[in-house]
DNA sequence: GGCCAGCGTTTACAAGGTAAACAAGCGAGC
DNA sequence: GCTCGCTTGTTTACCTTGTAAACGCTGGCC
């Protein structure tokens, strides 16, 4: 495994993660050259170049090329057009070639599912807290996985790959769990999150007091290397062994049939 | 291990977690009844109560008895002010009785202090995802441990225990993402996040849609059971053993005197 | 008594979300 | 071809929020 390669960052690879034609700014806009799919576009490429706190309707509008009151046409509101653009994010891994549906074989099923998320948050760092924030459609289906189609694809090739109803929640929640906490954090040292919250002094407390704290001094270019990719891979390694322990009922070898795809 | 109760519940304890007197709402406000701390308690509680959308300067300065504008006198603006609540509410990991500081076993002093956030992510469910998500003082400081002194505290004591500076760094950073994806997720689980935003129909789509997913509808108890303590507690135990297993530098037994406490 | 510093209030303005009235283009039916 | 009414974007307007700046009270000190 390469220590230099990130193979899931953004400029690693040309596949999905990449939203449609990403609908820039259309300036002479006669009617009909609007539509929800167009905004959500419009909404993702401006967050992903200027932060959350930057979209605004009005500005959203502009950048459209048509006034703010415009969306209203076809969003109800600002926070449906967050939800909007959570769902479209999240539904990039559809058109990931490298993520499977399904699998008989249940780890690469995983590590799959959980690379492709990987390359969803590192694509769109400053979206990517707001994927975790958002309610949820119901109270059990845990971010960054979100939507019931995956949820229940989810379960139901975890319950074929020969884990009881209990053990295949059991791994969906943990693997929600470590997914949202390992890639909230690498995104926000990615420096997502904060927009420009001050656009003014690029680097604020940057090497800055850590006079009373001498171990921190002494360890900061450990704490600053920037092992993302490994220290990903490792956990989900991690995490894949356990299950491996805890999860299947049949012994390795035995595959169940997948016997059915998901809506 | 009982199953029924959780011992981090902000009902099933006394101890901290529970901020200042909480800066109740102080109708006759004479000059000299505000200052920074008051503020920032009053910010807890009304964000506890209302959630997070509800706190505006006019809101918190009515809930003090006092005009909106009176708060600048003592906090910059709003963004200072959230920051001084997430300050606030780790600071409350100082008053835990149940977290040290320092302890020669670590994976004592792992859980406690694992457990001691959990009862801060319990007391403000509202907060919690303001603490992950505030951008941290310096890019390294991982949420949900936020402060530098607690950082220092961490390494200190892990390398006082004979963790390597490289494996001091890694526990601690598997500990920030453990730690905060589950946390999160129990929190978000918990309804949180979502304030009142609809104050109207309280149940919006439960029990809705699940018609395109047979399987989740039928998991569905098993989904909504609430098992986080046990899952918490199970998961905070893998971390352990794997840390027993890749930490270390000394065989078990071999206890380095903690020769310094944290300022 | 007069003055000053500290503190809360008033006034004012720029964003932002959003409702409601409005207008321009355009196809359907006559 | 004309008109009607729908679709779609625009204008206007209002309320909430963050925040700057000016104002005025009040209690202690000379």
């Amino acid at each position: 495994m390469s220590a230099k390669f990130d193979p899931d960052s953004p400029k690693g690879r040309g596949s999905a993660a990449a939203v449609l034609p990403s609908a820039g700014p259309g300036e002479g806009a006669g009617p009909g050259n609007l539509d929800r799919r167009t905004i959500i576009g419009g909404a993702i490429s401006m967050v992903d170049r200027d932060g959350l706190r930057e979209l605004t309707m009005r500005k959203l509008g502009a950048y459209l090329g048509v006034e703010g009151m415009a969306l209203y046409r076809y969003v109800p509101g600002r926070d449906a057009l967050l939800d909007g653009i959570v769902e479209v994010v999240i539904d990039e891994l559809y058109g990931d070639p490298e993520v499977l549906l399904a699998s008989a074989d249940w780890a690469d099923y995983l590590r799959r599912l959980a690379h492709g998320i990987r390359r969803i948050a590192l694509a769109h760092p400053q979206l990517f807290p707001l994927i975790a924030s958002r309610p949820p459609a119901a109270p059990w289906v845990r971010p960054p996985l979100r939507s019931l189609r995956w949820m229940e694809s989810f379960l139901q090739n975890f319950r074929d790959c020969g884990f009881s109803d209990r053990a295949a929640v059991a791994a969906y929640q943990s693997f929600s769990s470590f997914l949202l906490g390992h890639l909230l954090l690498e995104v926000s040292a990615h420096g997502a999150d904060i927009g420009p919250v001050d656009d003014a002094d690029p680097t604020p407390p940057q090497t800055s007091d850590l006079d009373g704290y001498p171990l921190l001094k002494q360890l900061k270019p450990l704490l600053s290397e920037n092992r993302s990719a490994e220290v990903f891979e490792s956990s989900l390694n991690l995490l894949v062994k356990h299950l491996k322990q805890t999860g299947p009922k049949q012994s390795r070898g035995v595959i169940a049939k997948i016997h059915r795809t998901v809506p």
